[in-house]
RNA sequence: GGGCCCGUAGCUCAGGUGGUUUUAGAGCGUCCGCCUGAUAAGCGGGAGGUCGGUGGUUCAAGUCCACCCGGGCCCA
């Protein structure tokens, strides 16, 4: 019995292939990349690529430190799948990744591996931040071509290439050029036991006991204008933890949408202003403690108001302004800050927005300079007590105490640091109405996608303060200035900023360390303002690193002839429209008018399955080298393409075992072209054209319609389109609806047939389309597949290769399809009926199954047109007959979800399995025997 | 505290300008069944959401407004 089915079996045309079901991605991948790196398929595609339309994608450089994480891969796998459909639909997409090497992260990296000594010699400093970015480059090339990214990996764009660094310095002589740097002071974390300004990072926070004082400014003028009349001894009361900043009073500010009140402060014969709701608080601490409220005042009566601060400064007119800010609190103190622009940040933009001077009578050790007559020479800290001191005596300080609060610490020697303003270097924003022309472009001229990234950089640049440009470190690219030590001069010219660079591009930015001031200014320098000689020295401060990056559109677009300036688009995530988006736009504006991109598309960030953040404490990291060992390369690119990047992306295992689940059907449905693709010809594919029957052409037009729509879909970025698209595709369309039924024609018929030959032709048609379809996102499994089409004449290397055009546009069809759909209700229909007797052990296999059917208009119609043939080959049953009646019966099936007013009979077929093609016959013997077609095939 | 954004079944996604697929869809997963000639496959059927919450506007809201909750990026 067994042995006469196996021999059926050897007359079959069953699938052969050597592609395997289990992709086994961990060493099948590597064999691709080397095929794809050996045959040099990306500079293939460039050639190939010769005189067609250009889209530049410029990619933005990630930064040279660590391992990638998966917004690394999430950015650069979207970058990738844009390239591939670019250069797959008719476009020269040349892909120059690159890196951004300077900064501060890789210098206290180093820093930490060689200690501090290691910063004394510059040269060997710099040399050891360069092998730094060196090794990370190197790394995170290997792992970003493991993912299947194509591009111009052996020669990327690096900002630390002397070319790119003298690039960047010449950019700034431009911009010194047409007058956009300015030098200004500016307040920074100061460390004055190291004596040194500290970054952001390398600040932390701990718990620090500072005085909490009350003291009371006199209210010294009205504007006459207002008439409001204060009784005499009128102060206004604010509080401060930072006593020794006192001496740098600017300005008090006040809540501009909070109530403030006079009060009068007990027998004194004095009143007092503060907030409203702080009236309470004050009395607890101040001395009296009898406040009494005589009666609001509005913001308006102190609208023009001068205050008399406790140490009038030698700048300005030595009185303290009025001022309106929205971050003063209600929570603490009286609800008015003492403002001192030169030591504290938010002090520090509420006097650039009310022009006042940013004062900082502090120097390096943290000493009082000779502005403050009374505390020269003196610790800010150290002169805490005598300020309190000086202040009791005096009368002015209303209550003390002492408070403990977070407070910054310098990170290497832990004490606290201080705010100082210091001389820091400007690109102006109102220069050239710079501000103005970037927010035209943002406006008018860029197309953001999605559309709320313009609002976003626009009111970002819209109310940004001037850039900062300088940064007191030493990994970067050099300020090239020089300062005077003994007047506030300082010398920076175009002119000199180039015979720099030129130097810089020999040697890389060690040039500008190594020599002495003469070797640039010649001779014996000459202050240029005070005349005198040698006094001139060398500016320590480097560019902030987003300078160097935001500088690509010119190091890298315009100095290579195969890119070109603006480019079709940048593609990061969300976080840069603060950073390169924003970056790039300033300096492309300023020297050249123009944005540096005709679109930005913007992603979200990587979140954990929840959508939380992912972090260390937080235990919830997934890296890429995970996936990549658990998944494979390709799965990381089947998720970054299958999730709505413009919200956040989110990862957990759940969802890479789904997108498992999803790669293996995909797969499967390719594995089941392949292996029945086996003896066909390409060649042949024309002259079987003729003989394609309804099925085929229904599945032909299906493949066009995905191919078609993916093509829409990529060309609006839009990938998880695509990915459900081209799922769906395979799982119902192919997999359920085609290839199940059409296993008989395949298997069964003669190989030679005409109806065998033509469905081949179908599965090879649509296995290139749907090849070229998935291959900018399925990249390793569309090759593998290409590799195993059968081959023909001119057949391309590589999938990348083929030439772009719409495959299957041809059989495009849409009344067949209508046709189909209906005969699809139609199926859902019997599906259920068949379900039902399968459950009552009637029927096993459909093939079992006879089927009776009547069906409302246009339902019959439409299924007299198929025939009763092919309606039972559709519906994979023994038999199916479409009648006019069909008598009422107990187990007669109803429609009521598909096709209402369907009735369906559902019985055996009478007669015998048929043990070659396993369809039930009535020919089919009694005893056993072939059914008619297979009696003439063995023969 | 400010700017921008997100929250539809376990997962990934559809659901133009508010209602005419009356009971919010798809695929996956799950459950049940079939097949054993795509087999660490294939086929079929079923069960899962009232659309983050509350309150409004409206004859009518997942779809507009307000507030709240949760989450993300960037500032402060």
């Amino acid at each position: 019995m067994s042995s006469e089915k196996t021999d059926y079996k050897a007359t079959l045309n069953l699938p052969r292939t050597e592609f395997p079901m289990k992709a086994n991605l961990r060493e099948r991948e590597p064999a691709l990349l080397r095929g794809w790196e050996e045959g040099r398929v990306y500079e293939k595609m460039v050639q190939a690529a010769q005189g067609r339309p250009r889209f530049i994608l410029h990619d933005g450089p990630p930064y040279a430190n660590g391992h990638l994480h998966m917004g690394h891969a999430l950015n650069k796998v979207l970058k990738d799948i844009v390239v591939k459909h670019k250069f797959l639909s008719g476009f020269q997409a040349p892909f120059v990744p690159g890196w951004d090497c300077h900064g501060l992260p890789i210098e206290l990296q180093v820093e930490q591996e060689n200690g501090e000594a290691a910063k004394k010699d510059t040269r060997e400093f710099l040399r050891l931040c360069r092998a730094y970015a060196r090794k990370y480059i190197e790394i995170q090339r290997s792992e970003f071509k493991r993912l299947g990214v194509f591009g111009l990996w052996d020669r990327p764009y690096e900002t630390m290439d002397r070319r790119y660094e003298a690039r960047i310095i010449r950019e700034f002589a431009a911009l010194v050029e047409k007058e956009f740097i300015v030098r200004r002071n500016k307040p920074v974390y100061w460390c004055i036991s190291c004596r040194t300004a500290l970054a952001d990072a390398e600040v932390e926070y701990a718990d620090k006991v500072s005085p909490s004082i009350y003291v009371k400014f006199p209210v010294v003028q009205t504007d006459p204008a207002r008439k409001t009349q204060w009784p005499e001894k009128t102060f206004a009361v604010i509080w401060t933890t930072t006593p020794w900043t006192l001496p740098a009073n600017q300005a008090l500010c006040f809540h501009p949408r909070h109530p403030y009140v006079l009060v009068r402060a007990g027998s004194t014969g004095e009143h007092w202003i503060l907030a409203k709701s702080r009236v309470e608080a004050l009395r607890s601490v101040a001395n009296p403690t009898a406040l009494e409220v005589v009666r609001e005042v509005p913001h308006e009566d102190l609208r023009g108001a001068h205050f008399g601060p406790p140490f009038p400064c030698s700048v300005g007119d030595g009185v303290s302004r009025f001022v309106l800010g929205e971050d003063v609190s209600m929570e603490e103190g009286t609800g008015i800050v003492h403002i001192a622009p030169g030591h504290g940040e938010e002090d520090y933009h509420i006097g650039i927005q009310h022009k006042l001077d940013v004062y900082s009578p502090v120097d390096g050790q943290g000493r009082f300079t000779a502005d403050v007559s009374r505390f020269a020479g003196r610790q800010v800290y150290e002169a805490n007590p005598a300020i309190i001191a000086d202040l009791r005596e005096r009368g002015i300080l209303v209550g003390e105490g002492r408070v403990s609060h977070s407070y910054p610490h310098c990170w290497r020697c832990h004490n606290p640091v201080i705010f100082r303003a210091t001389q820091q270097w400007f690109m102006s924003l109102e220069h050239r109405e710079l501000r103005k022309k970037a927010v035209k472009w943002i406006r008018e001229n860029v197309y953001w996608i999605p559309v709320w990234g313009q609002d976003r950089i626009g009111n970002m640049v819209q109310t940004r303060p001037d850039w900062c440009l300088s940064r007191q470190r030493r990994w970067g690219v050099p300020i090239v200035a020089w300062v005077c030590r003994e007047c506030p001069a300082h010398v920076l010219s175009a002119e000199l900023a180039r015979k720099v660079a030129d130097e810089v591009e020999a040697r890389g930015v060690e040039a500008w360390w190594d020599q002495p001031v003469e070797h640039w200014l010649g001779g014996s320098p000459v202050c240029p303002d005070c005349g005198r000689k040698s006094t001139l020295e060398r500016v320590n401060d480097i560019l902030d690193v987003w300078v160097d990056s935001g500088l690509s559109y010119t190091a890298v677009l315009e100095s290579d002839p195969a890119l070109a300036y603006p480019a079709d688009l940048y593609l990061e995530g969300s976080d840069q429209h603060r950073g390169w988006f924003h970056s790039s736009l300033l300096l492309s504006v300023a020297t050249r008018d123009q944005a540096p991109y005709r679109s930005v598309l913007t992603h979200g960030f990587v979140v954990d399955g929840e959508g939380k953040k992912m972090s260390k404490s937080a235990g919830n990291v997934i890296a890429p080298s995970e996936v990549m060992d658990r998944y494979g390369a390709e799965i990381i690119r089947l998720w970054a393409a299958s999730e709505d990047y413009s919200e956040d992306v989110r990862v957990s295992k759940e969802i890479l075992d789904r997108l498992a689940d999803a790669y293996r059907r995909i797969r499967n449905t390719c594995k089941f072209i392949l292996g029945n693709l086996y003896d066909f010809k390409p060649e042949e594919a024309g002259k079987w054209e003729a003989f394609l029957q309804e099925t085929d052409r229904w599945a032909l037009h299906r493949m066009a319609v995905l191919e078609a729509e993916a093509k829409e879909a990529y060309d609006r970025f839009s990938f998880h389109t695509v990915f459900h698209a081209l799922h769906n595709a395979c799982v119902v369309d192919l997999s359920a609806l085609y290839m199940d039924p059409l296993k008989d024609r395949l298997y069964c018929e003669a190989a030679e047939s005409a109806t065998r030959r033509a469905a081949q032709t179908a599965l090879f048609h649509i296995g290139g389309s749907l090849t070229r379809t998935m291959a900018p996102i399925l990249s390793f499994l569309a090759e593998e597949v290409w590799g195993q089409l059968p081959l023909w004449a001119g057949k391309p290397e590589s999938v990348f290769l083929s030439p772009p055009g719409d495959d299957l546009r041809r059989f495009r069809d849409e009344a067949l399809a209508e046709r189909w759909d209906r005969v699809l209700a139609v199926r859902r229909e019997v599906m259920k009926a068949l379900e039902a007797k399968r459950a009552a052990k009637i029927i096993g296999s459909s093939l079992e199954a006879s089927v009776e059917l009547r069906v409302p208009e246009p339902y019959g119609a439409v299924l007299a047109g198929f025939g009763d043939e092919v309606l039972a080959e559709v519906l994979i049953v023994g038999s199916a007959r479409v009648r006019d009646q069909i008598a009422d019966g107990p187990d007669l099936y109803r429609g009521e979800e598909h096709v209402r007013g369907l009735a369906a009979k559902v019985g055996t077929v009478s007669g015998g399995k048929c043990p070659r093609c396993w369809r039930w016959r009535e020919e089919v013997p009694p005893g056993g025997g072939l059914c008619g077609r297979c009696a003439k095939l063995v023969q």
